[in-house]
DNA sequence: ATCTGGCTTGACAACGCTGTCATGCGGCGG
DNA sequence: CCGCCGCATGACAGCGTTGTCAAGCCAGAT
């Protein structure tokens, strides 16, 4: 007897006149608003699960001038097992808050991406966007989403971004702790191959380096430093100017676990073996870290918990809470059989 | 002297005001509607570009009770590689068609599946949702899309499901092709490892392996079969056992690349040489196999453009186009060190 | 001169929900 | 007994578009 209309159909009004109320009153219970009475709500809850009402967001965001959704921007050709772990975190803040997110490849570098950033957040009514690495140093980036008056948050940047919500890491600390690992091994010669300049990472993985050094009455050696870009090729070539060196370094650190993948594949066509020849080490824990051989020791970063952090921050400042100070997570050194 | 709003503040009435025109006017010209004068449209398009003019898609939706989002819902704590193409074909099928795309991870096996999808895809408005393998097999999920009559497409599920949108791919012949040109190299004793019974690629892939051998006149061995679930730790577990035997193959298939890299493990811990002592290979090419020592032979599928097939296909069938048949795609056999 | 029909254009009512404000009701202090 | 106040509820006007339908206009046919 009770009319089911097609699933999904089923509007406000539909549950207050089957409720004998208002659909004033509807939506007050639908928003847990308060100055319903107990016995009035419970009609209308059991009217909305017999009818299976949803409200329908594209209404709900028309009138109260929200969207409830985030964008996400982020590099497209790139390592993307960074990203998946990104998209891990904010999908799970999204979840618990009843945000969507949309998402957006971008390619760097890229001179129409202002154009490209507003028409994604205009299009989509995208009320935040989350940044994470390396896009939050983009400034082109930054202006437009200022311009426009779209907080944002920006995950692992260079330098935090005034008034926005800031997630940082211990990257130097984790570095240091890292090259301290490989010099208390017995290593004195440590190369090390940078990465992508435009990546916050890069320069603070590198400080860190150099602090352990010196902290530990070693020499800095510019001969043992290569530039690499974060990508298995260019790790594969840093690698093979470093081993080249008359006196080649006995470990070398790699600023991402790619580009230590490419000095495992260098040392073995050299015949050197790991890790008895050539100490390797990376950045990240990626799955590939555990996948080599022989199993690389790096830096595993909360990245996930990052990406939530950084979307629950963004959201609160949505809601009209005050901007939090960055958040900062520590990293942890993962041991394993690439290093001796 | 143009009063200009906030940017992204102006709207339809705005534009109508300044261009001295109605409203519905504007909305024609915005939506490309015939039967406007030339002369007034341009006028229109001017307006609209001083004024930042975007229509809000909120109004939009409500208004045309459509709302241009599509779902991807997708195996959770996955291997991404796979993932990350399907994400790009999705994602750029939407650029180019002004859709949204919405993500929702999923753990399996799940009961309370079917309720989260169905959240999922009323509290977004989703119109219809892309199932990437091994999504399209799952008949709870199937069932719930179903009643709630929202289309879908399914990425190589084991049957096309009827009166929606698939896409295929040529396991089978992939899986032929690489079986084949191992025994071409002179291989007779060859292990397969299985894949995840979930998945329409495990019986497709086992099939091609199987043909290729009765083909060639080898008498298939069950004990050279083993089950695996697509990941790594499966694959070497497997391999352990095949490498075992009294007689050992002298080339193992490994149902993907994850598992292949387990074999590779194991062996190296056996001390065999690659391709030496035994030959590997794997499925999907992802980083992975590239980035292993030796590099894989493996077979590559054109995920990003099922993706995207499956994405467009979808498209036109919300716009009312009647389903296209399944489209079936080509896998290509990559040779690199690891089979000899 | 009148009629017909096609092209332009505009007025107005949805679309489904929330915000504002008014109304009704009962209790309590004066 | 009156007036005031607070809670519970409802009526109604937006929110920014698009769909429907009617009206105005002009050219060509009658």
């Amino acid at each position: 007897m009770a009319g089911e209309t097609r699933p999904g159909k089923a509007t406000i009004f539909d549950v207050a006149e089957q409720a004998g109320v208002s659909i004033k009153t509807v939506s007050r219970v639908v928003n847990d608003e308060p100055n319903v009475r107990q016995h009035t709500r419970a009609k209308v809850l059991e009217v909305i699960n017999r009818l299976r009402y949803r409200p329908n967001a594209a209404a709900r965001s028309l009138s109260r001038q929200r969207s409830w959704v985030l964008g996400l921007v982020y590099e497209s050709p790139d390592e993307f097992s960074y990203m998946k772990d990104v998209l891990d975190g904010a999908l799970s803040a999204c979840e618990e808050r009843d945000y969507s997110l949309l998402l957006r490849p971008l390619t760097l570098p890229g001179s129409e991406l202002p154009e490209q950033v507003e028409r994604f957040v205009t299009q989509a009514q995208v009320e935040g966007v989350i940044l994470p690495a390396p896009m939050g140093d983009l400034s082109d980036l930054v202006r437009v989403l200022h311009r426009m008056e779209v907080p944002f948050a920006a995950i692992t940047p260079k330098a935090p971004v005034a008034g926005q919500v800031n997630v940082l890491c211990e990257d130097e600390a984790a570095s240091f702790a890292l090259t301290e690992f490989l010099i208390q091994r017995g290593h004195r010669a440590i190369g090390f191959i940078k990465g992508d300049p435009g990546h916050a990472a890069t320069d603070k993985r590198f400080a860190g380096y150099r602090r352990a050094l010196v902290e530990h009455g070693i020499r800095y050696a510019e001969r043992f430093v290569r530039q690499g870009y974060f990508d298995f090729d260019s790790g594969k070539a840093a690698a093979a100017e470093l081993l080249a060196l008359r006196e080649p370094p006995t470990a070398i650190i790699g600023s991402n676990d790619d580009m230590a993948a490419g000095v495992l594949l260098e040392a073995r066509q050299r015949s050197l073996a790991i890790p008895a020849d050539l100490s390797v080490a990376g950045f990240d824990d990626t799955p590939l870290a555990s996948r080599l051989w022989p199993p690389l020791t790096t830096i595993r970063q909360p990245i996930r918990e990052m990406a939530k952090t950084a979307a629950l921050c963004l959201m609160e400042r949505l809601s009209g809470k005050p901007t939090q100070p960055p958040a900062s997570f520590g990293c942890e050194l993962v041991i394993r059989e690439s290093t001796a």
